[in-house]
DNA sequence: GTCAATAACGAATACCGTTCGGTAAATTCA
DNA sequence: TGAATTTACCGAACGGTATTCGTTATTGAC
């Protein structure tokens, strides 16, 4: 019937957003800038995409599955219950949250600042905290499961992620420290929890 | 030697923008209306604060430490330990993230968004932790006292309050469940966390 | 009462996301 | 193969906002 819209412009278009994103941030970086990059107009931009905060999405939320079902793979193949808890928290709460130069931000960056027409999230965070409380169930003993069952302790993680996700952007020399990450796994796991001895540097 | 800042005229920025924020949040509540509101012009507020972001800062700082204050005085009238860590968790997570029609997330939007310049919030920031930290291990038992002091809990905490709080602003009607205070507050406490029984209702 | 500093203001400025009007590419159908 | 038609694409506006500028006039010091 007419001309189509061309995959390749749309992968462009991401492409370069997401550069841009990861090197200035969601706000600092203009729609101009991300067009030019692209080899497009500004105005074309909107063709492929509803608005500035839906490019965002679009790249946000493949990377953030692709991320998880990564970390799914990685905990997998972890044995020791505690070490998949310590590990667990470890890449959501330390690891994430700085990666891409700390992407995850500008989603904060985003959905702080939405008005209440960003309907966009729900799907992306239902499935997160799915996947997350069934990483979590896998590696808890079975006993502590029913203990934990009845609060949403996925949720609870990633509400923590997105905290320091801002936090890391504040500063990102502070990342979570060892002793928290190590104490709140002990706490998850219901164990008596070491003072600050040994472990600390067990982690590879 | 000449004409000096009114402090009536600052109060009255302050307090046209504290009704502004929250009626609106911080990125819909224009400059021009703060002015109106407050009977000066937009460039007279220039002279009074650096920039919108700065109005933000002077109004938030104050309520936040005052927030804090009153719940330390809230949580030295409940003599058993279970409920005071409960309390604290309840007020950080739950209450604190949706009063004022959700102020902490305009502070959210700030420092997602704002570049390295903002050098605000350490101060504030660490006043919180240790203000919480405080809260917190008066309301532990001294043995467990001693197994957490590792871990800064209280920084840990209020990565969490930032989460809850934007998330407050994408969804106000899920706050935090009461399953997650109980079940965290058991872990805080080292209990052996009961499943989903009774308790759930001995809030009050 | 004069002088100088500066609070106060109206009007510009700069910037950005988004929309509009027109043009031309590409797909379909005869 | 050649209209007809749809729509990708672009340049130029548009609308809105934080911030700055140039000027005026108020106010405190001497």
């Amino acid at each position: 019937m007419a001309q189509v819209k061309k995959p390749e412009i749309r992968s462009a278009i991401l492409e370069s957003a997401q550069r841009l994103f990861a090197r200035q941030g969601y706000n600092s970086t203009t729609l101009a800038q991300i067009a030019r990059d692209a080899g497009v107009s500004s105005a074309n931009v909107y063709v492929y995409f509803r608005s500035k905060l839906a490019v965002l999405y679009a790249i946000y939320d493949p990377w953030m599955r692709a991320r998880l079902v990564l970390l799914e793979h990685e905990l997998a193949g972890i044995a020791d219950p505690a070490l998949r808890v310590r590990r667990l928290l470890q890449a959501l709460w330390r690891d994430i949250p700085a990666e891409e130069n700390g992407f995850v931000n500008n989603i904060m960056q985003a959905i702080s600042g939405a008005g209440p027409e960003a309907r966009y999230q729900p799907a992306l965070l239902r499935w997160m905290e799915q996947r997350i409380g069934g990483m979590l169930l896998a590696a808890l003993p079975v006993p502590r499961r029913r203990q934990l069952a009845a609060a949403d302790l996925a949720h609870w993680l990633v509400m923590a992620l997105d905290g320091y996700a801002i936090h890391h952007h504040l500063n990102p020399r502070a990342p979570v420290s060892e002793a928290t990450l190590r104490i709140v796994a002990a706490m998850i796991l219901g164990n008596k929890t070491t003072g600050a001895r040994q472990k600390a540097r067990a982690v590879a």
